[in-house]
DNA sequence: GCAAATGCTTAAAGCCTGTAAGAAAGCGAG
DNA sequence: CTCGCTTTCTTACAGGCTTTAAGCATTTGC
């Protein structure tokens, strides 16, 4: 029964990495135990059941996009920062499939507010400080921003931009060309 | 052994409704035909295994779907056409959230072909007719606008809007404002 | 009315989650 | 160093879900 030396860290890290490879929704306690070269039982003492592995790469994964989103943000304003921050966001789901499902789980009550929460929308409302928006303008703003990004993302990958010929890059591109138009005529509410 | 009327039909209909009581993911061969007063093992001469019955609701969802958009942009042309359809497609989502999850299915390969996806691509397009688009911004706008009708339905149903006051209709409103204004400003190419 | 097709049941294998009890390994004193 | 406590892992097991196979029952149609 030599250790295998597991500890949570570990196992959502395996699990981030697993679902990279075969999907969030496939990754399963017994996967990860097999991986580990260990009995399924011998996780539970370091997770407290399926969900709340799923929950810790879902946190891992917000905070790893978190990251790259504000090193993106750094020193740039306006469009420049509008696209940097949506190529960031774009090019973590694709690098990072099943980390990104992840991310996307309802993880309302409990872990939201360690801090991935929050530093996503103020990132998303410090784009916005390069256009001239006010509230309740610029929540609107963020929302419909958030949408388009995530949006645009999830479609993408889900295989929905492959039976036309156009690329998807090129759309996107002009996505964020037209998101820029926007912001700097929004309509009065 | 007296038999209960099961079909291929009733099946993805009652799965349907099934998903949206209790959510996409768990609908189960085995909930079904709980539901059906019958053993799970009688399902299978009506459907292929799991993954056919979701990609059965899935059809299903896409057709009801492209059903409410059509009746939607009946008559309706420009910005009425553009938030009729908009409205359609949010409203559907929320009053059936089962089936609208399902009808993010990937089901490549096989089935889309069966009417629902194009009808979906080709109603986008027709909103358009109301602005003048030439391709391919024409292709670009008709992926925004499904990213953002898409994530913003997605973020919104997943509680991600309920974290901020401002009510979730009035920043969808802003937001089909705001297509609108790119729309009639669409950045060249 | 009888045979073939169809619908349902039982049985069983395989995989997954999660709990409980116990063995083994590591750790911190004394 | 060694005794005992804690932690990690194992086996065992209960309960669910999926799916196949074999067989009985009910319909259907000739």
């Amino acid at each position: 029964m030599a250790r295998a030396g597991v500890t949570a860290e570990r196992l959502t890290q395996a699990a981030a990495d697993l679902a990279d490879e075969i999907g969030f929704q496939n990754v399963t306690v017994s996967a990860l135990a097999r991986g580990f070269g260990v009995k399924p039982a011998a996780l539970y003492s370091h997770i407290k059941d399926a969900r709340d592995l799923r929950v810790r790469v879902a946190l891992l994964a917000l905070a790893e996009l978190a990251d790259r989103a504000a090193a993106a943000l750094a020193g740039r304003a306006g469009k420049d920062a509008l696209v940097a921050f949506a190529n960031a966001y774009r090019d973590y789901a694709k690098e990072h499939p099943g980390r990104y499902a992840a991310a996307q789980m309802e993880l309302d009550s409990e872990a939201l507010p360690t801090s991935a929460g929050r530093r996503h929308a103020e990132m998303t409302r410090a784009i916005l400080r390069g256009y001239e928006l006010q509230e309740p303008g610029q929540t609107d703003a963020v929302r419909m921003l958030h949408s388009t990004f995530h949006g645009y993302v999830s479609l993408e990958t889900a295989g929905g931009f492959r039976r036309h010929p156009r690329e998807a890059d090129a759309s996107w591109s002009a996505t964020l060309d037209a998101l820029d138009t926007v912001l700097r005529n929004w309509p009065a509410g």
